[in-house]
DNA sequence: CTCAACTGAGTTGTGCACAACTAAGTTGAG
DNA sequence: CTCAACTTAGTTGTGCACAACTCAGTTGAG
């Protein structure tokens, strides 16, 4: 017998993770806009931040996204002045992404964000900790139920 | 002193969350091919089989979108031939959605949708439970911490 | 009754996310 | 050495998400 139509919980949890995404992206976009920054275009910043001149293809694979999100991305922050594309020497096909002197200082501008971010967020450090790790275990849990799915 | 750089745990939680909320929609995209609908069709669809007919600013109460998303995504779903869209008489700048017949037909071929998910996420139905909670209060909590900053 | 304020839907413009594709550069089997 | 297979970025097109705006329609203070 199918069901009623009442709520299921799967689906009242995959909303409920896209309302969560979507509010916190909302209180970035806020917190941002002192450094005209995107949260997408934060991410990237911290990935340089934390080690600077990377490859394209390195961002990618630690933010897990593909040229077709990041070339455009990384075009708007070389126009913002904060960030340098160089075609790598030894293998024309690859571009280096680092820091201008710009980017490197709008670092100071961003320290306070975690803290406003996880003070908004209302949890202690272990609570963090275990969202974050359950969250971990589904994103692993689903990305590999989806590439088993279709071997098509 | 500020930090040395080192990923901070309240970033972790966010990266962690946005992580989580696209793959997801990732899978929900391969499930829903069949059904040629998208996540954010596919929830209004939801709401119309919970409740049919309804005015555009009830669903978009329900989702948290605005007219500037939900206006396009019904233009769609109507030129799908999934639901109609009427001015209510009473009240000419109000839109009432209703589902066409292959709308509510559309639900046979869902019903097995969040079943799939659900085992996607490898929780019982417990974990499913108490992560929905968390995830609710986390959304809450920046939602109103959002709503109390920028006064300005 | 009137019209200023408000409401509901839609439009415009920007930026992500991603599939599908292109194009240039590299590599290695033969 | 050669060229087919592969790799890396970038482009194109679609659809969200959202801010800012328009516009028709409604309401209520006076």
């Amino acid at each position: 017998m199918t069901d009623t139509g009442s709520p299921r919980l799967d689906d009242q949890l995959c909303f409920g993770l896209y309302s969560a995404s979507r509010a916190v992206t909302s209180l970035y976009r806020v917190v941002l806009a002192d450094l005209d920054l995107t949260y997408p275009q934060y991410l990237v910043m911290l990935a340089l931040w934390e080690q600077d001149d990377r490859l394209v293809k390195e961002l990618g694979a630690e933010l897990s996204l593909d040229s077709g999100t990041l070339s455009p991305l990384l075009k708007r922050l070389d126009a913002a002045g904060l960030v340098l594309r160089n075609r790598q020497a030894d293998d024309e096909r690859s571009v280096r992404i680092s820091l201008s002197d710009a980017g490197k200082a709008l670092r100071e501008k961003a320290v306070g964000i975690p803290d406003v971010i996880g003070d908004a967020m209302g949890l202690d450090a272990a609570g963090l900790a275990r969202m974050r790790d359950e969250l971990d275990r589904l994103t692993q849990s689903v990305n590999a139920y989806r590439e088993a799915l279709p071997p098509a």
